[in-house]
DNA sequence: CATACCATGTAAGCGGTTACATGATTTT
DNA sequence: AAAATCATGTAACCGCTTACATGGTATG
């Protein structure tokens, strides 16, 4: 649900073609989120079977045949709520990096302590690099600069809450290997067996 | 690449059978984000196709089976990979709020303006109600809580970036419609023919 | 006895990625 | 003449989600 909307919203500034998209969006995005054409050709198909988009015509009869798409009434209207809708929740997407040191956990405290600080130092690097790039990158398009942005925000995040992570890990009562608790709840069933 | 390398951290530390696999998924992730049991059968039919998990044996002759898997020596070496991987980089993942910014951004820096402070008035009350939660999540398992605290350590990002944003806008010379280097790009190509 | 839970799976569809095919036009 | 770009599409696969089908077991 995001190479769908971003379309229909470049529609919205008026007809295009599939290919036109596909440049446009990667203008949009300073470059940084490369769009494979054949994707935009799908999405289109898909967009029109649900009426948010249809087919304006085919300008020039010979081989680079341009078919022109504009978007609905009911285009417009589902990019209305777009606009307004925030990413979600409930359940909250799955992110690789809590994934991660959850599992962690899981395996035993010290397994997810050593994969805590080697994430940490990780992120950081990268993040000086992303601050760097950010630096250099004055001149740049906004889009691009405002994605680097994001993208260190986010990095800096992830590292304050992977220092959080380790001083739970370090409060908590010793339970050395894992959590007993949880694992015996279905291991116990089968030895009842 | 989520649920896969998941379930096979889990089978790293023993045997299981696909049912135990779900509700310890669950378990090692506080409730957090629930995974629907017809997946795990699928993800395990593709650990098994490339090697890095087998079947054990199937308990009980009778109906439920119990078919047991195991990691394979691929499996760990995959896994062990795993650990010490950062979240992808170049491309970096496409963020439903970063595209919706920018896509606001070329439709024109008034409508951006006002997509932005929608965004963050919503994503305050949101992190609001994520803080109170977390107070109140004292006495839960410490994965849920973990959750909790990284959603609400991005929710700040976000937010942060969104005065960025904001502050951008407001600062670059009046282009009132829309950037209009890039969007001609395209556009001209057309006209010239 | 009925309901919930345990345990296995299949089928259809979604959005996305990669790769390939076709042909014209423009640039080198 | 060769290569890059423009422009359309198709095919196969991936991981994921939802829904359904089939039974046995335990609980109310």
């Amino acid at each position: 649900m995001a190479v769908r909307e971003g379309l229909l919203a470049l529609l919205h500034e008026g007809p295009r073609y599939g290919y036109q998209l596909k440049t446009e969006f990667e203008a949009a995005t300073g470059g940084v989120w490369p769009l494979n054409v054949g994707q935009v050709y799908t999405t289109l198909d898909r967009l029109e079977r649900d009426g948010l988009v249809e087919v304006r015509g085919v300008e020039g009869e010979t081989a680079p045949s341009q078919k022109t798409y504009a978007i609905t009434v009911d285009g417009v209207a589902a990019l209305g709520e777009w606009w307004e809708a925030v990413p979600s929740d409930d359940p909250p997407p799955r992110d690789e990096l809590m994934l991660k040191v959850l599992m962690a956990i899981e395996r035993g405290d010290d397994h997810a302590l050593r994969v805590i600080t080697h994430q940490r130092t990780v992120l950081l690097t990268l993040l000086q690099a992303r601050r760097k790039e950010r630096r250099a990158a004055g001149d740049e398009s906004l889009a691009a600069r405002l994605v680097t942005d994001a993208l260190v925000a986010r990095a800096e995040a992830d590292l304050r809450w992977l220092d959080t992570c380790e001083e739970h890990l370090q409060r908590r009562p010793a339970s050395a290997t894992s959590a007993p608790t949880t694992a015996s709840s279905t291991s116990t069933r089968k030895a009842s067996r």
